[in-house]
RNA sequence: GCACUUGUAGCUCAGUUGGAUAGAGCAUAGGCCUCCGACGCCUAGGGUCGCAGGUUCGAAUCCUGUUAGGUGCACCA
């Protein structure tokens, strides 16, 4: 189904085109003029210069072929040559029936669809999610959707964070303790137990002990350098440690995510992309695309239009191991031989932009990828504190997801006790959804690259743009629709149809409720959640408005009543498709 | 030092390919419940869009310079 601007935009075209005009001119916009009119055209003001003629009367010329369009309730040229446009109300009402009917509301699924890698979260074996790895899955989680939502094939892999010397730390730290473990036995050649020799809180505790300790005493760094190298060469001990090891984190970890409603596809790791390192080091140096420098296997990447200095991409350092480019490249290698991928996003930190910069610039020279695959930075900002400094915990420490999620949906169980005459389970239950929607919302709202500010109190606020409103309102036309099935018995599956608005408030919903298919486009080509944010913080605002102007099912006339609960019907399931997309769920009371 | 990035109302943030009087929320001051959820709605005040030039009929938006914060600059990830 064509967007609404788009069917209006085709009409001034073809009119701009009639007078003898580019057709170009006659491109159509939302209105920055909500009093004056719904839609505008620009384009005469433009098209002045090119003709040599006053803008006015080429936006005279153009409006005069449209006036009678059953289309327009009003078109008219505005000095100095603005086209105001108003979509008369019978023709939205049409549209708005389609939308109603049709699939995704009438939103056009890529005809194309291409194949999306989408990289997000990120976190470490062996250590706790903390508020660092939020955006990552929050952000990603959203891109994901939308991107499915737009058609596209999309795979989210978690990109687990378990190669390298954190596994050796914690190996060496559990053989000083239990030194007595099977898998320390060198003649042990047995079946090695399932059960873990510990549990995630152990765990969680054992490698920041390790880490710490290390730095102090460099033997220990050695023993674990060394412990690390078995590992990766296949001892079979440390191995069937490291599995435990896995398994216990990816329970815990898989727990957490889906308290934040985010999941994953792919459960690969950064040891999975190990079997390609050596066939891809040979091929860049036998390919001549490496070269030594001061000891270490590195690829220049700069370019001649560089501004700035860019390293070059280092593929092995100068004792030989490789290191997380390595892996990186490797794995970029590894997802387009599985899955051939036209795209691969990787939602991380802005930090590393240069140095995603390195790897996408090298990998693209030395042709590990295709032309055709388009590399992509979703890169996000710090999560910051009220004072603006990153967030930490009241005695400065790093805060655990888990913490933060606890305290904001205490924060809103309280806030929901104190309005509510509610079971304590039930609002247990509510408190969850309200305060993964409070956090998710607040950092969707944002745009993802920069910084933003995390104000407990204001994102678990029920007023203004937080997640409780957008729920509340949610709630409310549920509510209502409850009532009216209630009082007339009548099922909310109405056939009838909506009638053309007859109020401000009503023309002005239906209005918001056509931008639906260009909310998704824009959030899509741009990817940006926050665009589906501020969607459906109009959308809301739009039908807030409406509820207050109009008493729905107090209403006599009847064919009336039937439209309003059709339209609010069709605002509440686009909200609710919306808020999907950001990875949130409404409860059904709150 | 070099580079990237951000600067919009007291605070937190939007701002469509450059368009008309720069928008929200919070906070502040008022008003609206015998009526579908007042966690709502309406109204008011609050701005040199960091600063200075330039391009343009027109600039928060594009260009140049400048200033303040944030970030990054090969053997960490």
């Amino acid at each position: 189904m064509k967007k609404l601007i788009d069917m209006i935009t085709q009409e001034v075209k073809i009119a701009f085109i009639a007078c003898g005009y580019t057709e170009k001119y006659g491109a159509v916009s939302l209105s920055n003029r909500p009093d004056l009119c719904q839609y505008q055209c620009n384009g005469a003001m433009a098209a002045a210069k090119q003709y040599k003629k006053a803008p006015i009367m080429i936006a005279n010329e153009v409006v005069a072929k449209l006036e009678d369009y059953t289309m327009f309730k009003e078109i008219v040229a505005v000095a100095p040559g603005f086209i105001n446009i108003k979509v008369s109300e019978e023709y939205l009402a049409d549209y708005i029936n389609d939308m109603a009917k049709e699939e995704n509301f009438g939103f056009e699924k890529a005809e194309n669809p291409k194949t999306i890698v989408i990289d997000y979260g990120g976190p470490n074996v062996a250590k706790p999610l903390h508020v660092g790895h939020l955006r990552s899955a929050v952000i990603g989680e959203s891109v994901k959707r939308i991107s499915r939502f737009a058609g596209h094939n999309v795979i989210g892999d978690v990109h687990l964070g378990d190669w390298g010397l954190q596994m050796g730390l914690i190996i060496t730290e559990l053989k000083k303790r239990q030194p007595e473990l099977v898998y320390f036995d060198e003649s042990f050649e047995g079946e090695y137990p399932e059960e873990a020799p510990f549990t995630i809180s152990e765990l969680e505790e054992i490698y920041p002990y390790a880490n710490a300790y290390s730095k102090e005493h460099p033997e220990f760094k050695e023993e674990a350098k060394n412990a690390t190298f078995e590992l990766q060469s296949g001892k079979s001990g440390y191995v069937a440690l490291w599995n435990h090891i896995l398994n216990v984190s990816v329970t815990d970890l898989k727990k957490n995510y889906d308290k934040l409603n985010v999941s994953f596809d792919l459960w690969k790791k950064e040891s999975d992309a190990q079997g390609y390192i050596p066939g891809m080091v040979d091929y860049l140096k036998n390919g001549g695309y490496a070269h030594i420098s001061e000891g270490a296997l590195v690829v220049d990447v700069k370019e001649e239009t560089d501004t700035k200095e860019i390293p070059p991409c280092m593929i092995l350092k100068s004792d030989g191991a490789t290191l997380y480019n390595t892996t990186d490249l490797a794995t970029i290698v590894e997802r387009a031989e599985l899955f051939n991928p036209d795209v691969i996003t990787y939602v991380v930190d802005k930090r590393q932009e240069l140095y995603f910069e390195q790897v996408f610039r090298c990998a693209k020279k030395t042709n590990l990828v295709g032309e055709h695959v388009k590399l992509t930075f979703l890169g996000f900002g710090t999560m910051n504190g009220k004072d603006g400094k990153p967030f930490k915990t009241r005695d400065g420490g790093v805060m655990r997801l888990e913490n933060l999620i606890s305290e904001i949906t205490t924060a809103v169980y309280d806030k929901i006790m104190s309005n509510r005459d509610m079971q304590e389970e039930e609002a247990k239950e509510i408190a969850n959804k309200v305060g993964i929607a409070a956090i998710k919302y607040g950092d969707l709202s944002n745009q993802a690259s920069k910084d933003y500010i995390f104000d407990v109190e204001r994102f678990t606020s029920f007023e203004g743009d937080t997640g409780p409103y957008i729920l509340y309102t949610i709630v409310r036309i549920k509510s209502i629709l409850n009532k009216y099935k209630e009082v007339t018995g009548v099922d909310t599956i109405a056939t009838s149809k909506m009638l053309p608005a007859t109020g401000e408030s009503e023309t002005a919903l239906m209005l918001e409720l056509t931008k639906f298919s260009d909310t998704i486009t824009t959030a899509f080509a741009e990817n940006a959640p926050h665009r589906v944010c501020q969607y459906i913080y109009d959308l809301s605002n739009a039908f807030n408005k409406f509820y207050h102007e109009n008493k729905i099912i107090a209403n006599e006339d009847e064919k009336v009543r039937a439209s309003w609960i059709q339209l609010i019907t069709l605002t509440c399931n686009v909200l609710n498709t919306c808020i999907e997309l950001l990875g949130i769920e409404a409860p059904d009371r709150m």
